[in-house]
RNA sequence: GCCCAGAUAGCUCAGUUGGUAGAGCAGCGGAUUGAAAAUCCGCGUGUCGCUGGUUCAAUUCCGGCUCUGGGCA
């Protein structure tokens, strides 16, 4: 008799620096699991050692996806992430193994658990047409989406280039969109734990400064110099101690001035992580490192 | 030793023609649906270097002192 598998998943949300890779591998090593990225530059093949990916000794150690899949050339996005990730959790379930999802950007996790809003793919010159628009682009979504634009910041270029480019590729507002999104979650049916490793702030920013120290060390430079040849408005470009240290190598500014900065960019980013948690995750289990 | 310029928020500075002061950054709080390590919003009491004087009132004007730059010896 032929008895139905629960299908189960672990989920490791964590602002930076905070051990998550590390519970995660040891997670896989006693649970017979494989670990899956969900962070947004981990993803970039070029960015090793400032993203903190795992090490090759981490990967040796147990199965490890979605590190380094994707080339610095290409935007990665949380709609490509999404498929990613459902492709490598079904394969972990065809083979009976644990799926760990383990990263630290928050919408993907929203993405995983509450769906994403189905907009297809924005032709490459409709993109480039709102990015480089040189006017008032609140005014602009104003005549063509009204509500979206009231929704929205006058200021918030992002999410104003977003909500201009989807209504012109598609012809329905993003609001449209949105609406339909979140019927569907991917984990409806899964047993999935849910963990948040919580560790005191001072304690993370002493060791987020400790591994930028670190990082440089293992020659974060080098790694930038490396991007030099990329377009410079490619997502890889805004990894934190990617644009202070191009700063520094176009000697703007000294090298201390760019640890610092970037130093100062990973603190600002961890406050941020730790406000989308407080508000978007409750309900998930808190955890400390180790 | 003399001359000049500074000394104001954690940092860099603005300002008050005399009525106890405000920007950027940092920090803190918040938002977050295909660039999210992104993008955006909110929060500003600090012996205005110390000390005398003038004045109803001094951070602001005047004197002295201390410290920091720079110049001259």
């Amino acid at each position: 008799m032929t008895k139905s598998v629960q299908k189960s998943a672990v989920l490791i949300a964590g602002p930076t620096a905070s051990g998550k890779s590390a519970l995660a591998l040891k997670l896989a090593q006693e649970r017979d699991g494989v670990v899956i990225n969900a962070d947004s530059m981990q993803v970039y093949r070029e960015l090793r050692i400032l993203s903190a990916r795992p090490t090759q000794e981490d990967e040796a150690m147990a199965p490890h996806r979605l590190y380094g899949h994707v080339s610095g050339e290409e935007a990665y996005s949380v709609g490509r992430w999404l498929s990613d990730v459902k492709l490598e959790m079904q394969a972990c379930w065809a083979v009976g193994k644990l799926p760990i999802v383990v990263g630290g950007t928050g919408l993907y996790f929203m993405a995983l658990q509450g769906g994403l809003a189905d907009v297809p793919p924005i032709p490459d010159d409709v993109r480039e047409k709102w990015r480089g628009f040189k006017g008032d682009l609140h005014v602009e979504l104003q005549k063509r989406d009204p509500s979206g634009a009231a929704r929205l910041n006058p200021a918030d270029k992002q999410r104003l280039i977003r909500a201009l480019e989807v209504l012109e590729a598609t012809g329905k507002p993003l609001a449209v969109w949105q609406a339909v999104a979140s019927a569907y979650s991917f984990l409806n049916d899964i047993n999935v734990e849910r963990m948040f490793i919580d560790v005191a702030r001072e304690e993370l920013y002493r060791r987020a400064h400790q591994r930028f120290d670190r990082m440089m060390e293992q020659g974060a430079v080098v790694e930038v110099r490396a991007l030099a040849e990329l377009a410079p408005d490619q997502p890889i470009m805004m990894a934190i101690g990617v644009p202070e240290l191009r700063a520094c190598l176009r000697n703007e500014i000294g090298q201390d001035e760019a640890v610092a900065n970037a130093k100062t960019a990973t603190r600002n980013y961890i406050k941020r992580q730790l406000t989308w948690w407080r508000g978007q995750m409750k309900g998930w289990t808190v955890v400390s490192p180790d």
